[in-house]
This record gives structure tokens, sequence and C-alpha cells, in this order.
DNA sequence: AATAATTTTTTACGCGCGGAAAGTTTTGAG
DNA sequence: CTCAAAACTTTCCGCGCGTAAAAAATTATT
């Protein structure tokens, strides 16, 4: 195969019989140099397989080809799709996306933005941490850096926001509880770090009201992103307080609905929609595990790939039209009804 | 703050009194200079928030302190997880780390290799997808870039292997389950991707000939990663054809069981150790979610702490002493009995 | 204070590629 | 076959920094 190992473009074009610059052009967009020279570029790669050297392309160039991700929190399935979605988005667009995890921390957040800095991207696709980001750190960033922000809004900052329409999910799931069995009362976090708890929170006063329902909201303690958990603790502890104000429960997310259901596990309470149930418990997600969790957990699924394309498709046309500045626009897609045993 | 914007190293060792060569050893290692050479390059830096530019530094330094992490499955919280845990040590050690995914395609398993020797990293932390991998790929990676194989192993490749002692894993399970009841059956994919299946179907095989019983190995459809839903499949149509040959069943891995749980659950089957309950189900690997399943999953945890700064420091050693070869290192971690309410 | 040891400066080259300008060859339309 | 457009080659310079060698300056030692 390769009798002479390449070492650089200038003797990856001589043993390709062309010059540098027209090999360079090449990689640049092979579609612009001539047919028959293509050719010779490619039968020349099969044979020695050079590839260019990232470091000395990206350095001098204005724009790279480096597009950061960075999510909140990668341990969480949701994110681990929704990551993945738009990952491979952006290599089909030809691009070279990293990607990045907060972990949960503002502070490592701060940090991961400044070193994206470093890296020069063409453009960022974040979703913040949320309620506990550092705003400023954030908005900084996005503008220096053409961004697109996903999940979690952060007002006025960025390109875009694309997500979903939070409280139409919690509109729809009460209309389908109360439709279906007793209105919900809504349980989640005392202080949620995700602003769309708080969209989703006000959905479901609003679905409430409309309905001409009494709304009872129920507040759990903990704190951090170990959702099932606080799902669970505060499970036990409501159950054990006398349970809920029906024989049905709305969660902020499927998380703690997991959790919860856990909760009424170990209390042997029966969930689900059968004429035996105690409790029916609804999520907000649809999170990779809601289909297997016992009962499978009835939940309103986020349109994330709807979401992702959209997001990549902003990022793109603002990185490869070169616009300086375009009004902020705001985007976000509905939630669809997935019903399964658990309500 | 930035009166004037900083361009380059040459304008910072300006502005800061000293000559660029100086201000590159600092960067290079600020305990390199002078003690009062440091502090006045340090009160430059609050004054003009220098970077020095990442792909000039690299281009031309033989090693980088880029590190790359590449795990079979992100989505999966268990890589998630340790993944996390890796990237961590790494930052801590002062490296760049930077974390990919295969999502279970060998042939992007293959492109995330390729695209990693462009970023010279200075070492690479893999877990392979397994029996799926272009070995010679992996292999001639791990020739060019010290490399640390984890969970996953391809004999001989790499500086070392860190991972757990399957066949132990099954062992100790079985020895728990035939103590407390009866002895299990083993729940397994048919053509498992994961080479640590086989060891601990070994495993387990070994140990009930070990206790004298005779082994049941139920072997299921499917392929990919959908793990939960193939042992959901799979536990429908074994519960359909009549049940498993024991009441207890342990299954290859957590995900798996999570999957048998909810066939379980549709079939109507109590799951647990108490007397009401009609089968015990277990699994491996101590999954994230396996605490907040119904019921509870018993399961073997990996000691995924001990794995992954045992990978990391491997690979430190072996980067920062400049070793051109050493022997082959395997090392292999047990698991802990986690017991819950399923077994 | 003189000398040795350490640190910093000067100077210079190289890394691998981007990209511009001007000249040369190839291509394709008529 | 002619000629202009398109593609390619040649030649340069620059990017921001690593790094080496030698000279100069600073510090430490006796």
């Amino acid at each position: 195969m390769e009798y002479t190992k390449i070492r650089n473009m200038e003797e990856f074009a001589s043993v390709s019989g062309l010059s540098r610059p027209t090999v360079s052009k090449y990689f640049h967009d092979p579609s612009s140099v001539r047919a028959t020279t293509r050719a010779r570029i490619e039968a020349a790669l099969e044979e020695h397989d050079y590839r260019p050297n990232i470091f000395a392309m990206n350095q001098n160039r204005k724009l790279t080809k480096n597009v950061g991700i960075l999510v909140p929190y990668l341990a969480d399935p949701f994110f681990a799709e929704i990551a993945r979605n738009i990952e491979q988005r952006c290599i089909d667009a030809g691009y070279s996306p990293t990607l990045y995890s907060s972990h949960g921390d503002p502070n490592l957040e701060r940090e991961i933005l400044e070193n994206l800095r470093a890296l020069k991207p063409a453009g960022a696709l974040i979703a913040p941490l949320g309620r506990v980001s550092d705003n400023g750190a954030v908005a900084s960033f996005c503008e220096d850096v053409p961004t697109v922000l996903f999940d979690s809004n952060l007002p006025d900052v960025g390109l875009a926001f694309i997500g979903s329409d939070n409280p139409q999910f919690s509109m729809l799931m009460v209309e389908y509880l109360s439709r279906t069995g007793e209105p919900p009362c809504f349980f989640e976090m005392k202080d949620p770090a995700n602003p769309n708890a708080n969209k989703r929170r006000q959905g479901y006063l609003d679905a409430m009201a409309q309905l001409g329902f009494e709304p009872t909201i129920v507040k759990v303690d903990g704190q951090g992103w170990s959702f099932e958990e606080i799902g669970r603790a505060g499970g036990i502890q409501t159950l054990e307080a006398g349970g809920f104000s029906t024989n049905t429960v709305l969660c902020s997310n499927d998380r703690l609905a997991i959790g919860l259901l856990t909760a009424c596990y170990e209390k042997g309470l029966r969930v689900g929609r059968d004429a035996d149930c105690e409790l029916r418990v609804a999520g907000q997600d649809d999170h990779p595990f809601s289909r297997y969790t016992c009962p499978p957990l009835t939940t309103i699924a986020q349109d994330y790939d709807a979401m992702s394309r959209r997001a990549v498709k902003t990022l793109f046309d603002v990185v490869e039209s070169g616009e300086r500045s375009r009004p902020h626009e705001t985007v976000l897609y509905e939630g669809r009804l997935i019903m399964r045993q658990s309500a």
C-alpha cells in the first residue's frame, strides 16, 4: 500500500502529480476541481491515505468547520439522544462537532464555553443548564460565536431558541387525564433548575383553570440532577403524609415520574388505568426508558427529531450566509401524547 | 479592562514587558519561570485576558495535551457515567479530553478513530464496540497512539485493558441466587456484540457446574443496542412459550433485565423474592436506572470508579514517561452484589 | 566583589497549510 | 483551428507558536 509515508500536503500533491494549491482546493471543496483532477487525487488517496493536518488548516482560516455542542447532563439519556441526533446532522453537513457536557455544574459550563472559544468554532448549539447558568458568560459567548440555544431558553440570547411548547405539553396531558378520569395534581421539584419546569407548571394551572378544576401542586425537596431519586423520596414522603389529593398525578418530567413509580411500588400502590389500580401517573418528555417502566409510562413526546433538525438548520443558515445579525428567533414544537398503561 | 486587543503571543509578551519565548515557556509550564516573571505575566493576564492559539500550539508540537475518549454507546447511561468519570480525571490531570460515541456503529467507530488521529492525541481511552469492531482499525490506531482499552477487550491490543472480572460476576450472583432459592437460568441475547457477554455466560456455566446444578440458557433474538426492547420481546416470547425452567432468571446485563421486568409486568407475573412472587430476576452492571425498576433490580455493581481511575493512571504513566513499549497489562475488577427486591 | 549558576533575550528557523497574484496549460465552443 | 474561459502551476507571504542556540542579564554562592 503505502510505500512512502506522506508527511504533508506538499508530498501528497507530488505523488498525485499535482500542485499543492490544487490539492488544497480539493480538500476545501472536491467539486471545485476538474473531474479528472478529482479522480487523480482520489486515486492517490487510496494508495497513501493522507489527511490534512487539522491544526494547520484551522489556524490560518477565518472560520473553521468546528461546531460545539453542549448539553447540561449527558448521563441523562434524553440529552444523550438529542446530542447524538444533532451531532450526526452536523457531520452530514460537513462539520466537525465536538460534544461537551456541563454535568450539571455551572462552573464547568462556563469553563467549557471558554475552551470552546479557543476552538474558533463556526457555530455552537447549546442547551444551557438553565436557572443556575452564568447568564452573562453564556450571553457573552453567544456574542462572539453564532449560537443556537435548545431545550432551555435564555431570553434573547443567541441566534435562536429551539424548544418545546411546554405549556402545551401540560395542557394536552391535563385534557387527556381529566377526560378519562380524575383531573391530575401536579408533581414537581421545589426549585427546578430547568426553566421548562415553570412553563409546564403554568401550563398545568392554565389547563386546570380552563377546564374548571381546582389545581393542586405537590412540590418535593431535592437538588441536582438525580431526578429519579428526588421523585422517589418525594413520592414516599407524600404517600406517607396522606397521599395525593386525587388519584391522578402529572409529573413535571419523566424522570420524576420514574422515581414516583418506584415509590408507589415500595408503598404497595398499584399504578395504572385499570379498575383495580389506585393511582394514575403520567410524565412528560418520552424519556427513552419510559416505555420500560412498570407500568409503562404515559407521557408526552418531545419531537426531538424536528427540534434538532431545525436547530442545526438555523445555525448553518446563518453561518453559511455570513449574516452578522438577524432577529432572535424562537421556535417551539408541540408534544404528542403517548398513551401507555400508567395513566 | 482591555484597552488593546491582544492578537498573539508577541503582543502579549510586549504588554507584559517580556519576550515571547519566556511567555511561551510560562504557558507550557508556569513553574518554569522565575516567580517575579510569573507574577508579571499573571498581572498582564488579568488586564488583557489573552489565550494562546490552540491550533498554533499543537501543530508544531510532538505531543499535544489532547486525549480522546471513545465509548460504544453514549445514550446508555452506564457509558455516559463512566465517560464522565474518565473525562473529569483527564481534566484534573491537565489534559483536554474529547468525548466520542460510536453509537453502536462499527463504521462510525472506524471514522472516529481516523479523525482522532488527526488530533494528534497524547493518548486515548477507548471502549470498543466489541465483536463487531473493525479489529484491524482499532489495533492500527493503538499502534500509533498510546491507548488504554476499557469495558470491552480486544486481545493484546493497546497498552492495557481495564475491565471487570465478568466470570466472577456471574459466579457471585449464581452463588447468591442458588443459596437463597432455586438456581437461576441464564437470559441473554443470541448474538451478543459485547465480548463480556460470553464471559458472563461461561461464568454462569462454571458456577452451575461447581454447585452441581443443571444450567439452562435462554437465548433471545435481537440485534443492536436496544437491549431493553430485546429483553422485553424475548421475555414475552419465552413466557408465552411456557416460561423459564426455574423461578429464577439471571440476565446477562441490567438492560436486558429491565426489558424482562417489563415483559413480566405485561404478562401479569409478579417479580421479587417475597413469598407471593412467581419469578426472581437479577441483572449485572448496576445500571443507573436499576435502582428504580419495579421491583428494584438485584444486580452486580461494576466498580467503575476504580476502573476509570486505573485506566487514566495507566495511560498517563505511559504518556508522561515516554515509554515506547511495555508489556500489555490486563486489570480486572471484581463486582459487588447489590441486593434489592427483584431477587 | 568576583565568579558561577540560573534565567531571560535575541535571533532564527520550521510546522503545515491558506490564500493571493501572475503566468501557463487545458478545455470546450464556434 | 482559433480563441477565450476555465483550470492548474509557480511563487510568495503569512498565520501563531514551538524550539533551539547563543548572547546578555539577573540572581545566587563563596
